[in-house]
DNA sequence: AGAATGGGTC
DNA sequence: AGGACACCCATTCT
């Protein structure tokens, strides 16, 4: 069937089937009616017919049957269908969902996504015949040949580890020897002992993996598999070409996709670790659902879980680690969220704490006996530059362990380009991936399929906010119409930095935010997130608001005492982050996000930052007496009008549209009536604002003077905005130092860097460490 | 505090 | 359309 192996028709579907989704519920009609576009007509006639769905014959009892099923590998799912849940269950794991807004939800038949059902033990015949079964109408032949063709080869070949060693395994001599065939992966061949010239592979019974020592603990299917032993054979590959050769046997090459399972319970090679889920871990359904589809043989599979942001991703990953019991090593993104990993494995599991250990630049902790959980950062592992004596060590014995399992969170950066090296440095026999948003601005997601394995499950968001187990999010995008004066300086301004710090700092959209802040904390009782991407407005905001506030150069220490202080004063209710809060930051309490500026027309972004707020609050009685929830958070993208901000505010909230959310526009921020409350009210003020912004992002200004003397520059920015620094009594000044972008030479004692010739390149930086407000004495 | 390295988007 | 680059920000070690 042709149009399955091309990619980019998935692409111009995506765009084509949905343009603007601010109403989701007349987008629901578009699926059914939707016109030929200019891409359609290009495809020719052929893909015309595919497209015309008129003469799809339908069956007498369609009504009862919730699927309508394409020739192209289009699947839609009606959501209103008694059927939804069985159906829903079914599709997510043979097809790739495409959108999913409230009342139909359109999927797609891929390679990959069939190579993901049978990963999951669904076969063949099985994936047709349930189609069949909840299609309106008779499977088109087209897809049933796909279904065949996608999924007669899997199962064919496993990759192994064993002793550290990793081997191609396969009771079929001749696809071993086809594999062989292609470059890449004879290229990364080791010939191992035992094996002699080109064509012999080593042979083996293949009566368990791990030397066939079984203690006896042989279960009923297992016996059944050990009395039906064949002869398996293998070859052995070079371990940092797992990667490569596991990508050159995917659906879209050699079409031979590795099995990865790993026979946990039957490996004695491996040290155990003593550890279990304690009595009250107890898993909700959909985390049961993502555990049995990774376990559901007996084995554990590697690949990836898809949850929402406050689902409750990390019981599933202490879940995983307890029934696999073994050494285990967990990434995350960032020193935070290290901590909060091992916080959630001593909360949820009986694992000691000499058995568990953090690694990261602050805490090098080493884990006591042979087996352990070692928690750290993307960072860590693939840090390219010097490293300390301490953290080398540490490294090193990393490298050599032979990993149980390798558990990923937020496994959508690993696709990056030094962070997937954490791949190939390990060695683990099965990895979990888990992530809430598996999507980038680039062409890499797919990279997770060879990296690490195929999706395990992923949940629809709008079902857990259905069955009350994330928050109920009323989304905003709040329109800020620009004053008369930054507009006219935007329009007059060609660079695109300048132009942002006006839009980011529009005075209207400060006294929104301002507004909403004095709203949800004292009217409601809300706990405020503010998200700015633009480190000159966070601060802005910041301190003339006087907030709390966490960036890249808040300390650690510092970061956890504002944190702390969020969660239990009833006095701190709103804390400004930068995108150090985009991931991970896990603040239970926040139900409110107020986003200022953002970066660009990141998808990811906006997603994880909604997911701050999703944790469900109170119990799930309490929120759903009297029928129908009431929204019990709220997310506000703050957008100046007429500016780039709409439109990359509109492409930022694809991914969530997919998800099934919609925005609401709110034009009327603050209310008229609260004018002189709020700051910049006199015109004055604005003005002053603007000058602020104005020579703040000024490149050129003061460069012959701070050539000679940074202090004097420090010192006149400082009064110039004596104002709103007079509440910092205490705190150090202000300070702008160039910052050299070049790769520059060493700079003399006290001086300046070497500034690059062309002077659009020199620009300044904030370089001070701001104290937060929030450790200043009120008065 | 500063230098080096890297991620992500345009 | 995609790769290199610029840009801003984060994290690591010294």
């Amino acid at each position: 069937m042709s149009g399955h192996g091309d990619k980019s028709r998935p692409t111009k579907k995506h765009k084509s089937s949905k343009d603007d989704h601010r109403s989701t519920i007349v987008e629901d009609e578009d699926l059914y009616f939707r016109e030929e576009t200019e891409d359609d007509l290009r495809d020719g006639d052929k893909e015309g017919k595919k497209r015309d769905f008129t003469k799809l014959e339908l069956k007498p009892d369609h009504a009862n049957r919730p699927l309508w099923a394409c020739a192209d590998g289009r699947i839609f799912l009606e959501t209103f269908s008694p059927l939804y849940k069985q159906a829903y269950d079914f599709l997510i794991a043979i097809a790739e969902p495409v959108c999913r807004p409230e009342s139909m939800h359109e999927y797609n038949l891929t390679p990959h996504s069939l190579y993901a059902a049978v990963s999951v033990g669904l076969e063949t015949d099985t994936i047709i015949s349930v189609l069949n079964k909840l299609s309106k109408t008779k499977l088109p032949k087209e897809m049933i040949d796909f279904i065949h063709s996608s999924t007669a080869n899997y199962g064919k070949v496993k990759l192994v580890l064993k002793k550290n060693r990793y081997f191609v395994e396969s009771p079929f001599p001749e696809v071993l020897k086809r594999l062989l065939r292609d470059d890449v992966i004879a290229k990364a061949r080791i010939f191992s002992e035992g094996a002699h010239g080109n064509d012999a592979f080593t042979t083996s019974k293949a009566m368990g993996e791990f030397g066939g020592t079984h203690d006896g603990l042989l279960n009923e299917a297992e016996l059944a598999a050990a009395a039906e032993e064949k002869e398996t054979h293998s070859f052995e590959i070079d371990p940092r070409q797992v990667e490569n050769v596991k990508q050159r046997c995917l659906p879209n090459a050699l079409n031979y996709p590795m099995l990865e399972e790993y026979d946990f319970r039957n490996d004695t090679v491996n040290p155990d670790l003593d550890v279990e889920l304690k009595p009250q871990a107890q898993p909700r359904p959909y985390q049961e659902k993502s555990l049995s589809k990774m376990f559901g043989n007996g084995r554990a599979r590697s690949g990836i879980i898809v949850l929402p942001c406050g689902a409750g991703k990390s019981l599933v990953g202490v879940s995983a680690a307890c029934r696999i019991r073994k050494s285990c090593l967990c990434l995350a993104t960032n020193a935070v969220s290290v901590d909060q990993w091992a916080f959630q494995f001593k909360l949820w599991s009986t694992i000691r704490d000499e058995n568990i250990c953090r690694f990261t630049s602050d805490s090098k902790e080493r884990f006591r006996g042979n087996a352990g959980v070692v928690v750290t950062t993307y960072n860590m592992v693939a840090f390219g530059g010097k490293r300390s004596e301490e953290s080398e060590k540490i490294i090193e014995e990393i490298r050599n362990r032979e990993w149980g399992l390798l558990l990923m969170d937020e496994v959508h950066v690993v696709p990056a380009h030094m962070f997937r090296k954490v791949i190939s440095i390990t060695k683990s026999h099965c990895k979990l991936g888990l992530t809430a948003t598996l999507v980038r601005e680039d062409e890499r997601i797919t990279d997770l399929n060879f990296l690490i394995g195929p999706k395990l499950y992923e949940a629809n968001w709008l079902d857990l906010v259905k069955g009350g187990f994330i928050a109920n999010v009323q989304c905003a995008e709040v329109w800020c119409p620009m004053t008369k004066e930054f507009f006219a300086e935007y329009l007059k301004k060609e660079n695109s930095k300048k132009k942002q710090a006006l839009y980011v700092m529009n005075p209207n959209k400060f006294r929104a935010c301002e507004f909403l802040i004095r709203f949800h904390e004292q009217q409601r009782g809300d706990k405020i997130i503010v998200f700015a991407d633009n480190l000159f407005a966070l601060t802005e905001y910041a301190m003339k608001l006087r907030k709390p506030m966490i960036y890249g150069a808040t300390s650690h220490v510092e970061r956890t005492k504002i944190l702390q202080a969020f969660k239990t004063s009833p006095d701190v209710n709103t804390v400004f982050l930068s995108k150090v809060g985009d991931n991970s930051i896990d603040i239970p309490e926040a139900n409110v996000i107020i986003q200022i500026s953002s970066h660009a027309g990141s998808r990811r972004q906006e997603a994880q930052r909604l997911g701050r707020i999703l944790r469900a609050k109170g119990r799930l009685q309490d929120r759903m007496a009297g029928g129908k929830e009431e929204y019990n958070a709220f997310f506000y993208s703050l957008v100046s009008t007429d500016t780039q901000e709409m439109y990359y505010s509109t492409k930022r909230q694809q991914f969530l549209i997919d998800q099934g959310y919609s925005f609401k526009v709110i034009t009327t921020l603050p209310p008229p009536d609260s004018g002189a409350d709020l700051s910049y009210h006199r015109l004055e003020d604005q003005l002053a604002l603007l000058g602020k912004v104005l020579s703040a992002g000024d490149d050129v200004v003061g460069l012959e003077q701070l050539e000679e003397d940074v202090d004097d520059i420090a010192l006149q920015k400082a009064r110039r905005s004596v104002g709103s620094m007079s509440a910092m009594s205490g705190a150090h000044g202000m300070v702008y130092m160039e910052y050299n972008t070049g790769k520059g030479k060493p700079a003399g004692q006290g001086q300046i860097k070497s500034k690059p010739k062309d002077p659009s390149k020199r620009h300044y930086l904030f370089k001070r460490r701001w104290a937060s407000p929030l450790l200043i004495p009120r008065n």
